[in-house]
DNA sequence: GATTGATCTGGACACTGTCAAGTTGAGGGG
DNA sequence: CCCCTCAACTTGACAGTGTCCAGATCAATC
């Protein structure tokens, strides 16, 4: 366990209840009073660690990075297939993003988070490299003309896309029921299209 | 003109002046009074007319839904062939969208809008459709067995990724010469690849 | 056991969104 | 012509926010 200060390790329960709030209230309705409240802590104690609300959620996002990274890698580990991989990837993004609702929305919006922090800048590129990993090994399996970078953005996109979607997709379906397997057949839709678009005519 | 009461047409100018502020701060630095200051107004104006801070950020969203809307007609009117077609409503959307900053930011956000408002709705439907006929028209000239719907969800995600990815593109672009010329790059490639996608084989 | 330095508290300030009550002034009916 | 009505707008108040500051607390080290 980490070091026992005053409180216990507060940067840690900070980050907990901030992920807490943001998947409850959004962005918009965070509040860096209601965390230290919900931490047990005075108002003025997240800045000693965080500096400011910025600060706090660039470390949010950094950890959403971290574990957004290790589910793409371990998701298409040792996959052969072109299709079950880069499945498998688009489903580690998209149900990472759904699974951690407070961090994702931190992790995109650029708005909340300070964007030169260091540790930050870190960990979403170590995301963006696993992806550029997995579309290198497209180019190296699939298709070796294929622009990688390019390509890369477009998945990106595209799992980012569906995510932001997903709301409004399963506002369609109606039920809860539904709803993973429209967004997971979208997602097949998504590689699909894609493989059989990068792949040589 | 529109009717002049004691300021002059006060919704109007203050969904200008949220457009500004927006572009400035973004939605996390908007504030209603920093809008009514700008507009010349008391800070308690704005909410007789919009409720409250929702209320006017949804208007702005509507207006900025339908700019899209017509953007995206206007810009795919009379286009036969498939990859102009479909490169020009990419093209729309994402100017549109670089273009509006303001806008765009309450359009996609939903943190900061009233998603009942029937006005939004409307207008963001508006777009969708827009979005959905040129999909139909793909389906009717290049693939009968199109999935319209999941191409235009597809199509949708595509677009906004790139949208949301342009600040990425740009710092790697590094200077604003080479900034409209990345972009549109990468709106060819992911045109092109949906086309080798969706096409039969 | 005293000192030091990180950890945390409490108070203050300017700012925010929203509500309630009052003020202004244009347009229409007597 | 005057007054009256009612929408448009202002003023004032309240609770809540982020951030700075000086001080209190306490673990660890000398």
């Amino acid at each position: 366990m980490p070091s026992e200060y005053h409180h216990g390790d507060l940067p840690t329960a900070l980050r907990a209840a901030a992920v807490e709030l943001l998947a409850e209230r959004g962005p918009a309705g965070f509040s860096l009073r209601e965390v230290a409240r919900r931490a047990g802590v005075s108002h003025a104690a997240p800045s000693h660690h965080f500096g400011d609300a910025q600060g706090l959620l660039s470390s949010v996002a950094a950890e959403g990075f971290s574990t957004l990274t290790k589910a793409m890698r371990e998701a298409t580990e040792g996959i052969e297939d072109p299709r079950e991989r880069l499945l498998a990837c688009g489903r580690a993004y998209v149900n990472t993003a759904l699974d951690n609702p407070g961090h994702y929305a931190v992790m995109v919006t650029h708005e909340f988070t300070n964007q030169e922090e260091p540790n930050l800048q870190h960990c979403s590129f170590e995301s963006y490299l696993t992806l550029l990993e997995n579309v290198e090994w497209l180019r190296d399996n699939v298709n070796a003309d294929l622009d990688v970078e390019a390509t890369a953005t477009l998945l990106w996109a595209g799992g980012h896309g569906i995510v932001e979607l997903s709301p409004v997709i399963d506002d369609v379906a109606e039920h809860t029921d539904t709803r993973s397997h429209n967004i997971d057949e979208l997602l097949e839709a998504w590689t699909d299209m894609v493989l059989n678009g990068i792949r040589p005519r």
